[in-house]
DNA sequence: CCACCTGCTTACTCACAGGTAACTACTATA
DNA sequence: TATAGTAGTTACCTGTGAGTAAGCAGGTGG
């Protein structure tokens, strides 16, 4: 009982780490939009129809600060900036699978129901 | 190519439904808390310390709503109210044992570091 | 010299998530 | 009569997540 106390703080403390790092309405879907590879801006924001370039900026910093995504800049022209996962940003492959898993089995249950 | 930008959007569409269901600061943390087993109002809101009376009574409603936990009330003395995980509530199991895993992964890396 | 492309930034606005504090309803027990 | 325990509710306030619209910087093509 004081056991199962002691792992339900401590699961919950890890669980406010994750949390942090994903919450809001734009992160997972343009970390799930990189898992295809390597994207510029522009490919992003068509790709995740409705956000607008400053939401997309705006997070963008957030992940690179988490780690999560690195900016790589070319010089080319015009210039082009491309973003990718880091080995932390791949390392969330299972935890989006789940995310993906678990939406598919809710959509049969309760959208399609 | 097309295939891929498919199957992102697929994939993105999906995402959304699990996010909606899971936003927020409280429903994960209060999710996990019952995978420990069923528990009252009270007990629910001493083992997540920070959350006050009135986010938990919304959010619990909110999970009722979306079929992932049951509300069950006891004409005991003095009245007691039981929340548990529904079948769909317990299908996530694997989604918050990746959020744990990954949050593990992060600590390691960057709070640890 | 003007429009157009990429990748943003800035200003303004609003809704809502979330926090605080006090209060309610019902019952039992002292 | 009053205190305590359960399970909330209500009113009020604030910060911030998010949307809209417009502009900027640097270079290219016509």
């Amino acid at each position: 009982m004081n056991q199962n106390e002691n792992i339900c703080q401590h699961k919950l403390m890890v669980t406010r780490d994750t949390l942090e790092v994903i919450q809001g309405k734009w992160r997972i879907p343009i970390i799930i939009a990189l898992t295809f590879g390597d994207k510029r801006f522009g490919e992003i924001q068509k790709e995740i129809v409705d956000i607008s370039p400053k939401m997309l900026s705006q997070e963008l910093k957030a992940l690179e600060e988490n780690k999560i995504i690195t900016r790589t800049l070319y010089d080319s022209m015009p210039v082009t900036v491309e973003y990718s996962l880091t080995p932390l940003g791949k390392s969330m492959k299972k935890l989006l699978d789940e995310i993906l898993n678990w939406g598919t089995h809710f959509r049969k249950e309760i959208v399609g129901k």
